[in-house]
DNA sequence: GTGTTTATCGTCAGGAAGACGACTATGATC
DNA sequence: GATCATAGTCGTCTTCCTGACGATAAACAC
């Protein structure tokens, strides 16, 4: 087979698709929109688009970020966080049957967001919401008699696991977590987020101890807040620490 | 924008590329070919082709391993070895000026294979073969005046980097370190696999104490060899378990 | 036999994490 | 204003894991 012949090559469509996390009441919630036409009609799906003809795979995916919720990417090599997301490749999908019309082949992204306002419709989907990641992947299952019960168009419910997955493990090693908080955060606000991201309590204590003597993961910022109840608690921003090391351990699974 | 309109999307060329990385000679070597046409002719790449019409693409980097080393590949949820390479995506590559003829997406995949003989070339390319990976991505740096010091097609050198970095974090917290073996091993030559893709020197003792003492990380097989000299060693198998926890842990960096 | 090489077992100190007690500083309630 | 509930913060203790390293074992080369 002559690799890379003009002349001949099958053509594809390529889009990105997003997988858009945030923690919202204590629940690991992601961005979905309805399908407003064929096939999978009226179904929610994960957001996404063609990737233009001059537009690089993550430029395309930054651009469906700010069409669906106004947040702005961020490069994954810089991962500081103004008012943005942080924004990452998770993998490419193409299985020749995913979408019944043509061949198109999907390159996932990965956005991890704070808690945000009401999402806002991009111009091609009539609605779109956030919704929690169990819901969302609870096939025909648990949910009330909602339209949420419908598994996910194409192969999104593979693409949105996926995408939990690499989301719980990697704020394991990482400080990942932090791009789920508002700039500003307090220890038991993080430490709520790890807990809705793996479904599991962590004690107050030991995570304290471990977030705190972890260098340049957390710097204080002087202020306190009481906005979670009970003693005030100080008030922190994310450090230049990427790498947790030793990262933080989830408990048994 | 509309997503999926099948009347009017940007024709996508899309091609797989493979890092198929070996342990030869205490060093970690990667596979390359040599490229015949233009452009980049004459120099090398990895190796990779297109996807056809109705071929996923985890089976068209299966295709290409069988084509370029007659290994076969296993799935990635099935670790097993036989005579096969562990094999996995690793990313995909975009950017619109990879390539200079047309748009050109790649979905690289990462293989990772036991010490083989010399590599079978492709009907495409000219030659093949194993390299150090640290001659392959040593930019016009120290290499003798050898065609190697000349850097790799496209943006392979990035592949391949990050190729590189992807199966030295693997190994830490995977079993995937025996995907370099033959299938039935010392705990010393897993030892210097370790030792040859992370570049350090470990403490035998140690190593040795993690390894068996870690539940189905290995599975003694009874028989012995001396084919490393000194004293005879057991052999092993993998054992089932793919994750290790804890992790091997990489010494400093 | 002596030396060299590799494998394997053991010991010890230091660090990290889980379990959990205790105390502190707010707001809510009586 | 006293009491209570809530959340945050500091310690202690035990256990496990790791790194450093000594010691022994079993082959081969000479």
């Amino acid at each position: 087979m002559s690799p890379y012949d003009p002349s001949a090559f099958p053509p594809f469509a390529v889009t990105v698709d997003l997988v858009v996390l945030t923690v919202r009441r204590h629940a690991l919630c992601a961005l979905a929109v309805r399908r407003g036409e064929s096939p999978f009609q009226g179904r929610w799906a994960l957001p996404g688009g063609f990737v233009r003809p001059d537009e690089d795979l993550s430029a395309a995916a930054a651009r469906e970020l700010v069409e669906e919720t106004g947040l702005c990417a961020h490069d994954p090599d810089s991962p500081v966080q103004a008012n943005g997301a942080h924004l990452e490749q998770l993998a490419t999908y193409g299985d020749p049957k995913r979408d019944p019309r043509m061949r198109v082949v999907s390159v996932a992204h990965l956005a991890l967001a704070p808690d945000l306002p009401a999402p806002r419709a991009g111009g091609d989907a009539n609605s779109a919401r956030w919704a929690p990641v169990d819901a969302l992947l609870a096939q025909g299952g648990y949910g009330r008699e909602d339209e949420q019960a419908t598994p996910l168009a194409f192969d999104h419910a593979q693409i949105l696991s996926d995408g939990v997955e690499r989301a719980r493990s990697k704020i394991e090693y990482s400080s990942l977590a932090t791009a789920f908080c508002p700039p500003e955060f307090t220890v038991g606000e993080l430490r709520r987020v790890y807990e809705a991201v793996w479904g599991v309590a962590l004690d107050p204590r030991n995570f304290h101890r471990k977030v705190t003597g972890t260098p340049g993961f957390l710097v204080p910022t002087g202020g306190t807040t009481t906005r979670q109840g009970g003693r005030p608690a100080q008030l922190f921003r994310a450090g230049g620490a990427t790498l947790l090391n030793p990262p933080m351990l989830r408990p048994d699974v």
